[in-house]
DNA sequence: AGCACGCCGACT
DNA sequence: GTCGGCGTGCTC
């Protein structure tokens, strides 16, 4: 009896077989409903053989596979079976990561018979099987009577009055779009529609124009069309990557009918602003934004638009990575030195090196972009191994506003503002124009101290220092949450005088209405934009000059372009100087040159001003000449002398667990173990505990092992027994950590 | 992951 | 005497 090998979502680190009356290869990357347990799974089928290993009465019956369905392309079940390999996940893990969660439902993949029609503006016509000609139009739009999100038991609707009708029936939630991909034979056969045709709106070169060094860029890029090509766009901060990127999904369309480009972006907060330039672009039809705070239903129509080829950019948060795209093109990462890219939960993998691997699977060009490149892409570049294409200058010709520091050594602060900052800010109110103070802690103080006898508020759960947030009277622990009343009296010594120290964005924000009484100041952390649609209300409070000064975290940091903001303050970066991190640096200087980018973005001069008390550092040297290679070298000389990625490999295993001892126990028996497979060449080093050794009351420890050698690491990792998860011991593989 | 089986504490 | 804790093991 045949039968189908199908990966399923469970922590087993082999595919199930189950009995079917015929199957070919043809079914390899299909979508199978079968039994397990005592429930149904949906599961993807990897291989079919004519017979199984296992005994025949071991066995059950596929329930079904759904042939009516495009199958998983072959590239995306490649990706996904190197990043269970590579990540030392399950396939079936993985799978769960890649597919919508909507399509892993059993009933999602049960046909439905048709409930009935959707509105008709010229042509009512059901489906899906046996589709009239007419419906593979290219503007045919099916509205599916939510029969269940794979069977557009349908109706077909053409014009505007379709486009309408089709808006408010997805806006009741009854109905799904669906768009189908044209077929020569029927295309000619019916007449064109009125109204807008979306692919013809589609602008050839309209954006602005571009400057040599764009132009020199997007011209080396294009050259690549067609074969795996790596390229790093190195530039500098406004100066037009985003154009860049649009420029060459416009020349891959252009060129290959029907081409596809795949956009990678770090944040949600990013994806709305670039997914609307994108619409006006290249037509809403065309634009399809992929990311993890969609409803499951809206995030399953958009990846079939993908899939099917009727999205023509598809632009999305790490989990894009898997989207299966029949006519892939271009793959671009945008900013791809963010750390979101790297998951932090379940498989760890990380987006922008599974990106590298499947543009190299499908023989695409990559463009890796950001003004601040990882240390790991700058130095393949630096090696010849990606192609270096840079944009020295700001796209409005407007030089990069200076760099300056304010030694606070030699000046006098209070709660952490210098004088010179102050005046700096007052003077721009005075002028109208917009200041944006950057503070990387939120709350008051990180910590509270007693000046008698030298206390601090901890946290009972965790090994951290509880913040202050005075607004609430309470101190919080920014780790585990807990929240307690703020004291009057230290517990340790009785004596009254607590006192904050250090300073969080609720202490800069008060200290500077208090010494700038007719600024309109607003605070910008999560704390403050909890609220659904604080953070437009900011945005628009900034466009409409009902605000002079942002005080704020990292949010602020971040894509958003305000004409009038001319300063940039950064306080309190020096803590990333002096790191247990040995990227604290390297994200340090990513992420000031990202605010700095803020400043004067439009024809006004702007200026950064830096607090810190060590203004030798090499760090900030290489920031007020704003010379990031400079930075970069310094970075990787450090790192290949001292053995840090990406001059060595690494894997670590994290553990935690309620009893410290359990926990250090268990990694210490890993480490025995690792030692004992006798790789060569590779450091075992002893378990340690984690940078932050309690959390909510568990313990952390981490075993790290590198190598020169990814193959030496590799071949460990294979030979190496790992401790078992426990409820006692939580333990996790985590391949090219990102985080210490 | 679920869900069963299985062996030891406090309770209708 | 049972109900229920979570340790161990299996799922084609």
């Amino acid at each position: 009896m045949p039968v189908v090998r199908v990966a399923l979502d469970v922590p087993v680190d082999r595919a199930f077989d189950y009995r079917t009356d015929a199957a070919t290869e043809a079914d390899i990357g299909r979508l199978a409903v079968v039994p397990f347990g005592r429930g149904r799974k949906v599961g993807v089928v990897v291989g079919v053989a004519a017979q199984s290993e296992l005994p025949d009465a071991r066995l059950r019956d596929c329930l079904r596979i759904a042939r009516d369905l495009p199958a998983l392309p072959q590239d995306v079940l490649a990706l996904a079976a190197f990043c269970a390999d590579y990540y030392r996940a399950t396939p079936g893990e993985v799978l769960a990561a890649a597919l919508p969660t909507a399509l892993r439902r059993p009933e999602a993949l049960t046909p439905r018979p048709v409930r009935g029609w959707a509105l008709v503006d010229s042509a009512a016509v059901p489906g899906p099987e046996g589709f009239p000609k007419q419906a593979t139009t290219r503007r045919a739009l099916i509205i599916a009577l939510r029969a269940g999100p794979m069977h557009p038991d349908a109706v077909l609707a053409f014009g505007t009055t379709a486009r309408r009708a089709l808006a408010d029936f997805e806006a009741s939630g009854w109905v799904q779009r669906i768009d189908l991909p044209p077929t020569p034979a029927s295309d000619a056969s019916i007449d064109a529609p009125s109204g807008a045709d979306p692919a013809s709106d589609r602008t050839s070169g309209v954006g602005p124009a571009l400057r040599p060094a764009q132009r020199a860029a997007v011209e080396t890029i294009a050259a690549t069309f067609g074969r795996f090509s790596p390229h790093l766009l190195q530039g500098v901060t406004g100066s037009g990557k985003t154009e860049v990127y649009l420029h060459l999904a416009d020349r891959a369309m252009h060129g290959v009918d029907g081409a596809q480009t795949l956009l990678l972006v770090p944040e949600i907060h990013l994806t709305p602003q670039l997914e609307t330039a994108l619409a006006a672009r290249f037509g809403v039809d065309a634009v399809v934004a992929l990311h993890s705070g969609l409803a499951d239903g809206e995030r399953l129509a958009r990846w079939q638009r993908a899939q099917r080829g009727a999205a023509r950019v598809i632009v999305g948060t790490r989990l894009a990575v898997f989207t299966p795209l029949p006519h892939l093109a271009l793959i671009v990462v945008d900013e791809e030195h963010d750390a979101s890219y790297k998951q932090q939960e379940g498989v760890r993998y990380h987006a922008r090196d599974l990106a590298v691997w499947r543009a190299r699977a499908r023989g695409v060009p990559i463009v890796l972009g950001s003004a601040t490149p990882s240390i790991e892409s700058w130095r393949h570049a630096q090696a010849g191994r990606y192609a270096h294409a840079r944009l020295p200058e700001r796209a409005n010709g407007v030089a990069p506003p200076p760099i300056r520091l304010i030694d606070v050594r030699t000046r006098i602060t209070r709660d952490g503002l210098s004088d010179a900052l102050v005046d700096a800010i007052a003077a721009r109110v005075a002028s109208g124009e917009q200041s944006l103070v950057f503070v990387n802690r939120r709350g008051y103080a990180p910590a509270v101290v007693c000046h008698a006898c030298g206390w601090t508020a901890p946290c009972p759960r965790c090994s951290a220092r509880l913040t202050l947030h005075l607004r609430r009277g309470r101190l919080l622990c920014h780790w585990c949450g807990h929240d307690e009343p703020v004291t009057e009296a230290c517990p340790s010594c009785g004596n009254l005088d607590l006192r904050p120290r250090g300073e969080g964005t609720q202490r800069v924000e008060q200290a500077l209405a208090e010494r700038l009484p007719q600024a309109r100041i607003t605070r910008v952390d999560r704390d403050a934009m909890r609220r659904r649609g604080a953070f437009a209300q900011v945005r628009a409070g900034v466009a409409a000059r009902e605000i002079d000064v942002l005080v704020g975290t990292q949010m602020l940091a971040k894509g958003h372009d305000f004409p009038r903001l001319t300063l940039v303050g950064v306080v309190g970066a020096d803590q990333g100087l002096f790191s247990v991190d040995f990227r604290a640096e390297e994200r340090l200087y990513a992420l000031v040159t990202q605010v700095a980018g803020r400043a004067g973005r439009a024809d006004r001069a702007g200026e950064v001003l830096i607090q810190t008390a060590f203004p030798e550092h090499p760090l900030y040297a290489a920031l007020v000449e704003q010379n990031f290679d400079a930075f970069a070298a310094g970075q990787w000389a450090a790192r290949a002398r001292y053995g840090f990625p990406p001059a060595v490999h690494q894997v670590l295993l994290r553990a935690d667990g309620p009893d410290e001892r359990e926990v250090h126990a268990a990694l210490d028996a890993a480490a025995r173990a690792a030692r004992a497979t006798g790789v060569d060449g590779v450091a075992v080093h002893d378990p340690v505990a984690a940078p932050l050794a309690r959390v909510a009351d568990r313990w952390r420890a981490q075993l790290l092992l590198q190598s020169t050698s990814r193959s030496a690491l590799r071949r460990l990792l294979d030979a190496w027994t790992l401790p078992v998860d426990t409820r006692r011991v939580r333990v996790v593989l985590d391949v090219d950590p990102t985080e210490p």
